[in-house]
DNA sequence: TTTTTAATAGAACAAATGTTCGTTAAAGGG
DNA sequence: CCCTTTAACGAACATTTGTTCTATTAAAAA
């Protein structure tokens, strides 16, 4: 999160912020004093350094003593980022894929999702399916959205998981409640009939941990 | 995207591409080659010169030749992310408030979310929305979901925005689209039914990009 | 006006860091 | 067995780059 209370910065440092992100960005690496000086059009690297310390003191940047580009960008700190497998599809009528450590490897899996860590909150186990079909829209999921999961086996009560159900051959999407002698399976949306099933018949594919939906 | 068809690495090179990430991740610029010596415990400049070279060859990596921590991480580019501050709530009773520069402010609003670019498409002017209450529940979008939102006022027939209802001031999420002489309001959710109403009725207060459900 | 403070200049220095090169060791290939 | 390739070694070197210092100018305060 940010820290609030910041100072205005004169015209010459936003300059500098500026260049420096947007050097960071194009990059992947934080430039020398002397790329500034070139960069904002200014005359020293005296000036720079005098203006970097104003930035450190103000909590914009941080600055990394005797390392060479050693700007750390705290207005937007590149940290925390995820690549995400996307690993299959979910559909009605089959069951999901199960992840591999092949599948795993974000190296190997053709297509990813890059997420931001406060998502997947820097679990283990995080893949993600693409939506098929309608048939998950009372738990609020439409076709084409992407559902980041965990892979568990368990899941406590309430949770949003993916269900195999055995007899039915079909995957469905529901909150997960245990009651005696059976499984109740509630839509998300509070307007639909929950689903009663037989604990022998459900089988828990995984845990959704987020829905995103992508609009244009 | 990922790029196919990378050779595997060897331990050591694959020791190699985890520490560049790692320090990355918790110092924000990239090591240098004697930091990489230590941190990996590799006895020679020049073996990680040497193993360097072939990650760039293989494209795990770009160097910058003669440029001090000149290492770019290509198989997760420390790029595009985005703070999109979230400037409030939506809910069916209120307008949603009108973001202004100060808003729009990253640093000056007290929430953000974090999202990487290629959900917001590196649009302009883009905020985000708590959503409050299930009033939305049509449009597949639930009581805590955050909303991705781009301030326009107009939008093109069949995108989904928030719409504001004069006579009935109430806001909802809705496909739009125009008809003769009426404006055709459509949930998300096939089965429900559209709302029809005159056009001095309604005013676009923004458009959906994405939706983010997060489920603990 | 005088004094202080903020900002700028430019150069010289020292430390950090990338690069090169001759050698050696191990691992196949013929 | 010799020869080529891959990998590792370590030191010396050259550049890049952060740091420091003094002088100068501009604006603000007294």
């Amino acid at each position: 999160m940010f820290v609030k209370g910041m100072k205005a910065l004169s015209s010459k440092q936003q300059s500098i912020v500026d260049y420096i992100r947007r050097f960071l960005v194009d990059r992947g690496y934080p430039p020398s004093i002397r790329d500034i000086v070139d960069g904002c059009g200014i005359s020293s690297t005296s000036v720079v350094d005098y203006n970097l310390k104003i930035l450190d003191e103000r909590g914009y940047i941080r600055r990394h003593a005797e390392v060479s580009r050693g700007i750390e960008l705290l207005a937007w700190s590149p940290i925390s980022r995820f690549q995400v497998p996307i690993i299959g599809q979910i559909a009605a009528g089959e069951p999901i894929p199960v992840p591999t450590s092949d599948t795993w490897d974000v190296a190997a899996s053709s297509e990813t999702l890059e997420v931001t860590e406060d998502l997947t909150q820097s679990k283990e186990g995080v893949y993600a399916l693409r939506v098929k079909g309608t048939s998950m829209v009372d738990a609020l999921i439409n076709d084409g959205d992407i559902i980041l999961m965990q892979y568990v086996n368990v899941v406590e009560n309430g949770e949003m998981a993916a269900v195999w159900l055995k007899a039915e051959k079909e995957i469905t999407l529901k909150k997960v409640y245990v009651e005696p002698s059976r499984i109740r399976l509630q839509p998300a949306n509070s307007e639909m009939r929950p689903i009663y099933t037989d604990p022998e018949n459900v089988e828990i594919q995984g845990k959704v941990i987020a829905v995103i939906r992508q609009l244009v």
